[in-house]
DNA sequence: CGCGGCTTTGATGTTCATCAAGTAAAGTGG
DNA sequence: CCACTTTACTTGATGAACATCAAAGCCGCG
């Protein structure tokens, strides 16, 4: 795991194709000139939602939650991102403050470039205009329609649900650490911690699944699919 | 109310300012050229997921429902949107199949071009895309940050909440004709239909809201915005 | 006029939140 | 490093919130 600011060079970022493919060398020279590469570990604050927007940023790696406190103190989790998933915020050309906090669940490197430099780029760049626009898409719509998928299941399928998400589409295994906490889960899918475990425990009974404290194997996964889907 | 198609100039379209501030003479006359204004009645549908995404629309007048239907036959309603608020749809440049369906709930006038003349046009003008991409951020971030909304809120509070939206936000008045239906409602907050019209009855008894069918109004709004506060 | 969809209310049952209480794990200061 | 505090996890009991089922009236439309 990378830790401190590392100095790396723009030419071979993997994430370079993505979102610079229609920069020309200069501008990609003015971008790398002033980008700053940070890491966080696990549990710290990315962003914090009300913070005014003047950087632009992308993940490199890692895993992050995105958050909205909602006024009685409780947190609602919108979505979790990785690289690629997650290019700067929603709304940084449409507001001036964060909506949302940004949170670390894994350890995460995340490159940030100054807003108006990009924003300059992009006014005179129609084409990185719209592979950003593109990308901005791409993530809104995922975390639109991951939402509408959790709200149409109850309770164990929205467990379930969470469950495969991380597997299949996060750590592409069967065993894994959980990222987050049962708290965590419980402001995702909009249930109570409490009936979080409940629906772990009786997974694990049931024997679809086995626990480790955060490590989670998944051991019937096609059971676990059709709670899903039912729910 | 405006009916069938009608020859309109562009040059005097009120939204021009907020599309196409910066384009050019020449290019709004191209696009001007292309475009195709159609009305629909209430109930019509406009865009049915899962169809090719070949034109770029916004809405001239009216009022639409985005909605998603789900394996089990039951729709979701994912937001109601007004002029401004809905340019095409979110996915215009990040998909090549509509992911939602959008279907008139009042008489509405939508602007379509062809999408490849826009994608061309925003290739080569970045201010115009940046206004794009502003546009689309904002009412993305909309529909999200109105869910999370809706979500926080109990049923009582979703109901409440719902009647404020539609008085405070699209008719902008304390009497109002209900657009929707109560099973739409509840596609819209996650309940029940019998729910919904319990809630409604309740306020009704409570002196909160009067109802005659499909007419709502508002007769004690603070009470109103204290329900959908708490709940 | 009769059919289907929308609305309404009541009765019943399920699902889930809340409260309580205890264990385990993890961070904190002496 | 150990006592101490806090936070995470777990299970059970209870009640509230909400869905489901049922039945009836209403309205628009062919």
């Amino acid at each position: 795991m990378m830790k401190g600011s590392v100095k790396c060079s723009c030419e071979q970022c993997q994430l370079k194709t993505l979102f610079f493919s229609h920069v020309t060398v200069n501008e990609l020279t003015d971008i790398c000139e002033i980008k700053e590469e940070k890491t966080y570990s696990k549990g710290e604050l990315i962003i914090k939602e009300g913070d005014r927007i003047d950087e632009f940023l992308y993940m490199k790696e890692g895993l992050v939650k995105l958050s909205k406190n909602s006024p009685h103190e409780k947190e609602q989790i919108l979505s979790f991102s990785k690289p690629f998933d997650f290019v700067s915020l929603l709304s940084i050309f449409s507001a001036d403050y964060y909506r949302y906090s940004v949170t670390a669940v894994e350890d995460s490197v995340v490159c940030l470039l100054d807003l108006n430099v990009v924003k300059n780029h992009a006014q005179q760049n129609a084409m990185f205009t719209m592979d950003l626009m593109t990308r901005i898409s791409e993530a809104t719509d995922k975390i639109i329609i991951e939402n509408l998928e959790i709200r149409r299941k109850n309770l164990k399928g929205r467990v379930a649900h969470v469950l495969l998400y991380f597997s299949n589409y996060i750590y592409e295994r069967d065993e894994f650490e959980l990222p987050v906490s049962r708290r965590e889960i419980a402001e995702y899918i909009g249930m109570t911690t409490e009936n979080v475990i409940r629906s772990l425990s009786e997974f694990r009974k049931d024997k679809i699944i086995k626990i480790f404290g955060k490590d989670i194997l998944i051991a019937d996964k096609k059971r676990l699919k059709n709670i899903s889907e039912f729910g």
